[in-house]
DNA sequence: TATGAATGAGATTTCATTCAT
DNA sequence: GATGAATGAAATCTCATTCAT
């Protein structure tokens, strides 16, 4: 949707991920980055295995193959460590690979150019992505995260929406913010539907990746408007 | 959206609640009924109060003032409440006091009519949904639960869209499966955020009812191009 | 020392064991009264055998025959058996069989009679009370009981000495509540050490328990100046 | 009390601190010295602090700016570091800049010197007694320290006693030895109320220093029926 | 049916001590 | 000697479920 790096859209870098940054000092030694390092690697795949809650502490320094003490030495609990998780995986997350469409100006274009990537991105970390979900509904921190990473595309949409509303190209009658919270939460529950619970259940038939792409984008297109696409 | 009663949607009545059927017999007692009665009501205070998962079975019973070993006479376990709690609150959540506007077809109306009815709905019955949706993410039986009620939405709604689509009133180049599927999400996740996460934070603006009915109503028909509101 | 009833002295009955008050409901049934008094007598027992620190909550239940679990029916740790195995055992600490001398008013004899039964019941609980200072050098809380029971004491003896001073029997130079605490610390010191420190090293005399008697009332007396015992 | 250098009084020079002598061979470097000197530093301060048991390895480390290991190239244990502790401060808790009262044998001046000495010192070393206290109650090794420096103390005041009696100063009617555990121990008992547990409650009134010494002094003079200071 | 105490598996967490660098 | 990460044996505490009364 919107055609700027996404730090720049508010004029300042936010600073990413506050409500998870109960971080501790970083290990000294090689010996301890290496260890440190297993045991988030071994989260995420016991995490996305087992989903937070039924994973416990010892089955993460298990896959690590270290010792259950270890654990301590760099995390206090299980949300740290899916603090430090989340965090490896957030640039990935957060800044899908932006969708500067190379040579056109076309809204219709270049919103599904940014649809096709949103989606891409999430497919790529669906897991995650689940886990995110289940963690929102068990921890607030984890909620205010989750908000947090949604915020960041609504505004981001919200800017562009505002942008082709100022071309003219966009509906002026509805509030770009309320309408980003509306067409993005339609992409997210898409997406959410699709790579998620699509993967959890055998059964069903996987909706087309570009059928989805195309469906959502001329939804969001009508919905406000663009001209021309009847 | 629609306007046909909805067990009569997929042209036969579904076993509504079906995974969560494990449900025994019905105490024969009087005395057992109220016990009973008892349990499942503050089993749903408690749920609502503490979440689902935060609550131990003795906080239910001991809201319920009974003995902790009566809950065994009634349920299996926390599942078993939670659906009996459930199975007392689905009618209400499925079957929103339908929007049949009378004396109309203005398909623009009958539309805002239903988002109304459903967001209505949803805000009576916010906890509730907030508790299902953070059992949907702990336990598979009620995702599937979730699953269930969010289709019978979807379905009603492809049903008017196939409608009027037929009738020359809503764009035919959609799939009108997968675009209920996101426009019925897309109401939903507004719904979510609004009377779940927007109860839980005092924060932020509490975005208006009737701006928020206004708002999906406008960008769906615009999504569906109904004719003449430009 | 004194010839009133202990909770006469200061004119009001003061509310025992005020710092260890945190216990819960009694139980309700014969079997947990039951399984609550062997949970106290057998911590009272392992406390006695090892000691505060050494006691694992298990050793306790296992010597009360239940299990691990049960003992959180009664207690939330360790502090709260300890407070009350303690309080079953305070009347018989606090109150050592008062020295009421029949027939007598002699100030040496009444003395006497005080030391010895003070010692008495202090013999008679030595292994309760090196659990005590063991507690009280750990645990503030029992700091604090400890210290509320060398305070009954030293009060009572107090007053004693103050009614000795008014009828002139007894040295008017001194502060009798700092000549209390002095002599008053001084059995307490004798008792431990004859009691606690005596029974623990094999080794070593035991002092004669009537001896014992006799030279801390004789310095007791002497050091008020009690007339005619030259 | 006494007048003899106190290594003379038992005719020997005993080896101070026997059970405490479990101590390995110097460190041979400089840089050694160093380390295990802030090492025994540390201890004080973080026991002192923290108490006995609460203290752990890595507190004292971290306090002297060391690594975990370190600790063990010159210690056993916490036990180690802690008799190591007592062993440097043991010269100015055993001998407190002794009585010697210029120009006077004035049995009660000399008796009153000594005590001031004494609380003197042991005022000055309040937090270390308080830290032996706890210790004592806890590892035998420290119990019989505690004993000893009693010991020692008792004995010179009960060789004391025994010349006051040779010369005809002192009741006779009482055992030298009974009668300084009594009288030694009435002292270190008021100490330790004042200087010990008078500091960790901040409430109640601090005894007067002076009155203290002079308290004392005149119940231990009376007991020994000292002459002429009616 | 109702009661409420008893059970015990299992998860988290601490920290003295070891050991590779 | 010094470092600091790794180890793993405890110990505590929770709570769903059972069962005797």
């Amino acid at each position: 949707m919107d055609t700027t790096a996404p730090e720049e859209i508010d004029g300042e870098k936010a600073p990413p991920m506050a409500p998870l940054s109960h971080l501790r000092e970083p290990p000294t030694t090689k010996r301890g980055a290496r260890t440190r390092a297993a045991l988030v690697k071994a989260a995420r795949k016991v995490f996305e295995r087992d989903g937070y809650l039924d994973t416990r502490l010892t089955d993460i320094t298990k896959e690590a193959q270290c010792a259950a003490g270890s654990f301590y030495t760099y995390f206090a609990n299980k949300e740290e460590v899916l603090a430090a998780v989340l965090l490896e995986a957030q640039e990935d997350m957060l800044h899908p690979g932006m969708a500067r469409v190379a040579g056109t100006d076309d809204p219709y274009a270049v919103l599904e150019a940014s649809n096709r990537a949103y989606l891409q991105a999430y497919k790529r970390n669906a897991k995650l992505m689940a886990l995110l979900e289940q963690v929102a509904q068990v921890e607030p921190e984890f909620r205010a995260f989750r908000s947090l990473r949604a915020d960041a595309f609504i505004r981001r949409n919200a800017r562009g929406i505002a942008d082709l509303q100022a071309r003219g190209v966009a509906d002026r009658a509805v509030d770009p913010m309320l309408a980003s919270r509306a067409l993005s939460g339609m992409v997210s529950v898409m997406a959410y539907n699709a790579f998620v619970l699509g993967e959890q259940q055998e059964e069903g038939t996987p909706v087309d990746f570009e059928e989805l792409v195309s469906t959502v984008t001329r939804l969001w297109a009508n919905a406000l408007r663009f001209p021309g696409h009847g």
